[in-house]
DNA sequence: CGAATCACCTGATCGC
DNA sequence: TGCGATCAGGTGATTC
């Protein structure tokens, strides 16, 4: 479900829902276990603390304590929500002292809840080989995609997906971005040239920007962590559009599956 | 090593 | 309407 602009959009919401810094008070969770199990210590050690801050490294949300900070992945279906009546997937409630209740639920369980000392996550097996962020300009660069494409077989979509290379984008943004940089999908890495990777650098900043700016895309699940849809589906170009026309030349938009994800362009527009 | 495939889950949707 | 097959925004593990 969620990519870079889902989880910014929590994290924004979140950030706003802890402004009063919050001490959690207690935790209660589900027993079945997500990715993996929730830690079975994590409620001693929350209990007592403040929520000062939220943070965001690639899809990961980081809910600063002023002794830990509790990493949360949304998987596919996970959301956090203030309090309401209990739901199936209610997978971990976070009990606050002003009588609030955060609540994370992930019906397929995809999802991550684990914990690691204030500010230590980089150090963390889930967060160390994650590449860089797509929003840092100096950072996802045409020549960093450049270097690191050179040897690399796999065509452009699969590769801007892989974590290690650049967090963030999952399979709609990848399509959204390859789509306005005018990438074919399926073309090989290797093949593209330094201003070719440029363009799909400015293309992904961009798009994943308005995205951010839209509170995301809903597509079934999504909320926001107060409740509400995303409205970026709407400008969606090719994402899920197989048939449309083209929103550039008319065309239609086509579909196949690229490294087993269904994947969406124009045959005229990218090359 | 890189690349492709599998596995982990539940729920919505599709075609018969 | 019912029911099995298929698909879903992610990613670590396994296989080739």
């Amino acid at each position: 479900m969620p990519e870079l602009p889902e989880v910014e959009t929590v994290r924004r919401g979140l950030e706003r829902l802890l402004r009063g810094r919050p001490v959690i008070v207690g935790l209660k969770t589900s027993g079945k276990k997500l990715r993996r199990p929730i830690p079975p210590g994590l409620k001693r050690r929350l209990v007592g603390r403040p929520l000062l801050r939220v943070r965001r490294r690639a899809k990961y949300l980081l809910l600063d304590t002023d002794t830990l900070t509790l990493i949360s992945h949304l998987g596919m279906t996970g959301t956090w929500r203030l309090g309401g009546k209990r739901r199936p997937h209610d997978h971990a409630e976070l009990f606050l002292a002003d009588g609030r209740r955060l609540v994370f639920n992930d019906p397929r369980r995809f999802g991550l809840l684990l914990s690691c000392p204030v500010g230590q996550e980089a150090r963390s097996r889930w967060l160390k080989d994650l590449g860089c962020e797509p929003l840092d300009p100096a950072a996802f660069t045409g020549d960093y995609l450049y270097a690191i494409s050179r040897r690399r077989k796999l065509a452009i979509k699969p590769l801007i997906m892989d974590q290690k290379v650049v967090v963030g984008l999952g399979n709609i943004y990848a399509s959204e971005a390859l789509y306005r940089a005018g990438i074919n999908p399926a073309a090989r890495a290797y093949r593209l040239s330094r201003s070719r990777l440029e363009k799909l650098c400015r293309a992904a900043r961009a798009v994943l920007g308005e995205a951010i700016a839209a509170g995301g895309t809903t597509i079934s699940d999504f909320r926001q962590a107060g409740g509400e849809a995303g409205y970026f589906k709407v400008k969606l170009r090719v994402y899920g559009r197989e048939g449309d026309p083209c929103p550039a030349c008319g065309e239609p938009i086509r579909a196949r599956v690229l490294g087993g994800r269904a994947t969406y362009w124009c045959r005229r527009c990218q090359r």
